[in-house]
DNA sequence: TCTGGGGTCCTAGGACCC
DNA sequence: TCTGGGGTCCTAGGACCC
């Protein structure tokens, strides 16, 4: 991009972030093997790990059972999503404070473009040195911090900081500080790359810069450009491209279940997706998406998994046209009796608005509309349990309301004040 | 080891149109 | 008749990230 002077740009992630949070709630957890994800016995993975259950080789994306075996005294707590989202909202007001270029990246990272504040706060060491410290006074949070003339350097450089540390890499040591490092730790490269360079004779970053470009491209396409670029430290192609300060739309929104046993059982399948389809929804409601694209996810016991889409002439945000689309997906795809161990409902292609609106007779469409609203908030004010569309997972059967839905707000209302 | 849930981006083939 | 090529949309799958 700008090649005319040289950014100055921040990385900060939190440490350990979802577990140093939940020792704030709980600080007798401080200084323990502490897993976040769910219980030991549970299906699922690890969300993070306090530094001293790393020490027994835990890390996050790991089963669970699997941390339970190599640290059986660890102490495994569920995750709470929202306190993370409070957290990163504390995180992102303090970031604030340091650049009006702030990019959260996702609850726990953020990139700064601190370019041109050097009169204000002084050199970049010196100014992440205090963003560090308000950080922590003001959050009770350790994070670190690389600095670098782009996202990508900034990116490795925090992650080399770690944990509760400072980095910066000066302008032209680029590529001499990425040489040694290993090609892994090129944000974007994961396992099936790794391999891939590894069987070419390729382990280190400084080995990468050896190749020509073209050589890149021709092996991975589009991307082997973009990782030629990586390696000499450039913000190569795509989103590592662009101007930091930039929070976008979402372009998909999703909800997924898996069940804690594997079932073919029709009605439980069923309510599941519908109450999937309601949380994807009202999402839609609550961001003033209209979908035109619905996908259904499913996945069996052996883990082979499906994706099967279904794009409407007109776009939505109701819950009861996707679940219709995502039902009847399910019902063309699935092989009967065949244990499921996973149900996905995901809208993606999305549109300003309903492609079209009824304008002189309220629509059916309209109605629903306005009575989902209605019912998003009471949702809001009384708690998710105050209204049920469907059951979802509380098992039983689905009143039939799609001829009044007008009637559904006003329903209970009434009953109990809140706590 | 027995594998979550929320996303993004890329590739590739087929349909369809000009 | 047995053949082109580009553009766009749709769908399915996969790599990757936190």
């Amino acid at each position: 991009m700008n090649t005319s002077m040289p950014r100055t740009i921040f990385h900060v992630d939190m440490d350990a972030f979802f577990v140093s949070v939940e020792e704030l709630y709980d600080p007798s957890l401080k200084g323990k093997p502490v897993v976040v994800g769910g219980q030991r016995d549970e299906r699922g993975v690890v969300s993070a790990a306090s530094y001293a259950a790393r020490k027994f080789g835990v890390h996050s994306a790991m089963p669970l059972r699997t941390a339970a075996k190599l640290c059986p005294h660890a102490v495994f707590v569920d995750g709470h999503p929202e306190r993370y989202r409070e957290y990163s909202g504390h995180v992102h007001e303090i970031l604030c404070r340091f650049s009006p270029q702030v990019e959260m990246a996702s609850v726990d990272e953020a990139y700064l473009d601190m370019t041109g504040t050097e009169r204000l706060h002084g050199l970049p060491l010196r100014s992440a040195h205090r963003l560090h410290e308000t950080m922590k006074s003001a959050t009770q949070l350790n994070c670190s911090i690389g600095i670098g003339t782009s996202r990508l350097i900034a990116k490795v450089g925090s992650a080399k900081a770690k944990p509760n540390g400072v980095l910066w890499v000066l302008p032209a040591q680029e590529a001499k500080f990425l040489a040694p490092l290993d090609v892994r730790d090129i944000p974007g490269v994961g396992k099936v790359t790794e391999k891939k360079l590894h069987e070419m004779g390729i382990e280190r970053v400084g080995d990468l810069t050896r190749l020509e470009d073209r050589d890149l491209e021709q092996r991975f396409g589009k991307w082997g450009l973009a990782l030629a670029g990586k390696a000499r430290g450039e913000d190569a192609g795509g989103w590592f491209d662009s101007e930091v300060g930039e929070d976008s739309d979402p372009k998909s929104i999703s909800h997924e279940h898996t069940y804690n046993e594997d079932t073919a059982e029709l009605d439980r399948l069923h309510s599941t997706l519908m109450r999937l389809s309601e949380m994807v929804g009202r999402r839609l409601r609550e961001g003033g998406y209209f979908a035109r694209t619905i996908q259904l996810k499913f996945r069996y016991k052996d883990f082979t998994t499906f994706t099967r889409a279904h794009s409407l002439e007109q776009s939505t945000q109701l819950d009861t046209e996707i679940y219709e689309t995502v039902r009847r997906l399910f019902l063309q795809n699935w092989k009967t009796g065949t244990p499921i161990r996973l149900l996905g409902v995901q809208a993606s292609n999305f549109e300003a608005g309903p492609s079209q609106i009824d304008l002189l007779e309220p629509s059916r469409q309209q109605r629903w509309q306005k009575a989902l609203q209605a019912a998003d908030h009471v949702r809001d004010k009384f708690g998710e349990s105050s209204i049920g569309l469907a059951t979802g997972m509380k098992g039983g059967f689905r009143e039939r309301t799609h001829e009044n839905p007008a009637a559904l707000p006003g329903k209970k209302t009434e009953r109990k004040e809140p706590g």
